[in-house]
DNA sequence: GGATGTGAATGCATTCACAGCA
DNA sequence: TGCTGTGAATGCATTCACATCC
């Protein structure tokens, strides 16, 4: 397997491998040195082949006899995943999800730094959001080649959704990650990753269901 | 296939099924009366086969030579997704996205219906977010019974998150939506679902770069 | 004709199991 | 001995293709 080439890795890898970083990036806060695959995936509730193979489709970071070591494959995923460089965000919607956003402090120690914000709605351009100001979407495309922005995050009613998108690709974004409720139509070239909270609510309300069969609630 | 004993449905199968009810709920707003398996597939950019196929898990719904009635097939869906009588949900942690939360219009639709809100720092207790009082981690046994909740948000900072799905548990709650990025430890009994926003950044992030290789930024 | 529901075939992801190295 | 990396085997999900019904 060449690391420089991946080829084709699986979805279901790539979301793991996101969660593997996590986990390393707890351990070495605690300080330890090498973790095992059958360590690392029972953090995660995951079998030590899974981890394995998962983390091979990137490249040879193991250590036979040894494991991992943290720090080593933290670097070594960051590179795979992208984010061992910064990148610098937008985001369109600034109501109360939008500034729920852009308050969480989650982002900045993975490599997304958001430095722009806009809104559709007139009544709030101008206004200061948090350190940003708020700017109209007609200034996406500008914005968006000043500052070298290739990533959003939508956060806007679903009527919307999709008319931003379409702004969003004309303005060259190339990845969207979307809160509303809609599934965004874009080109191929155009990643999109939606985040719709009544859909997960509903895959747990499902399974609660199931489970409940002849329980008293 | 019997509807009355799901026996077992593929995962990936129940998360489109709230892909087509949201699909269908947006066809029955614009009053539209029938839909073909291959009419909802190409809405989510899915094949008319996998569509029949996950809805005949769920039972047979479809009138040959016709397609789907829509409003017949939302109330089967929610009768599948349990989601036709409504869930009293209680929401853990009145942070920025907590409160952002509250605020969301989009569950009371989709029968979520959010009636009490906890917080571990003591300083938040008794204040009032939205309607609702903040009430101590002490009261989630009280409340859960009360008010008959199975269901939880997390929206606690990560150190916080393990032990409040511990006291989520230990009240009797099914079913847990957490926000905090890290993966929580539950019973075999209990649904966690989880949405970790930086890791679907980093989902984006490595598609983005993949598709970049060679390409100026 | 037009569309469903479903066994059979295909294609992918996960798991097994073991050679090989520290 | 302990643990990785990886072909081979298994198990699941998707797609095909067609009998069936309006």
């Amino acid at each position: 397997m060449d690391p420089s080439r991946p080829e084709s890795i699986p979805d279901p890898a790539v979301r793991r491998i996101s969660l593997y970083l996590r986990q390393l990036e707890a351990f070495s806060r605690k300080d330890r040195r090498t973790v095992s695959s059958k360590q690392l995936g029972e953090s995660l509730s995951l079998t030590d082949a899974q981890v394995r193979k998962d983390l091979a489709y990137f490249g040879q970071f193991g250590h036979p006899g040894i494991g991992y070591n943290v720090d080593e494959l933290i670097t070594k995923l960051r590179q795979a995943l992208g984010t061992d460089k910064t990148w610098n965000v937008l985001l369109v919607g600034a109501g109360n999800l939008g500034r729920a956003l852009m308050a969480y402090r989650g982002f900045e120690s993975k490599g997304f730094k958001l430095v722009a914000v806009f809104d559709g709605d007139a009544s709030k351009i101008g206004k200061q959001a948090g350190p940003h100001l708020i700017q109209p979407l007609t200034e996406l495309g500008r914005t968006t080649r000043a500052q070298s922005i290739r990533v959003a995050i939508v956060a806007v009613p679903a009527e919307a959704a999709q008319d931003v998108a379409d702004q969003l690709v004309e303005a060259g974004i190339r990845g969207i990650l979307n809160f509303a409720p809609v599934s965004l139509n874009v080109p191929a070239s155009v990643t999109v990753n939606s985040v719709d909270l009544a859909v997960q609510m509903e895959q747990i309300s499902f399974a609660v269901s199931l489970s409940s069969i002849g329980q008293p609630p």
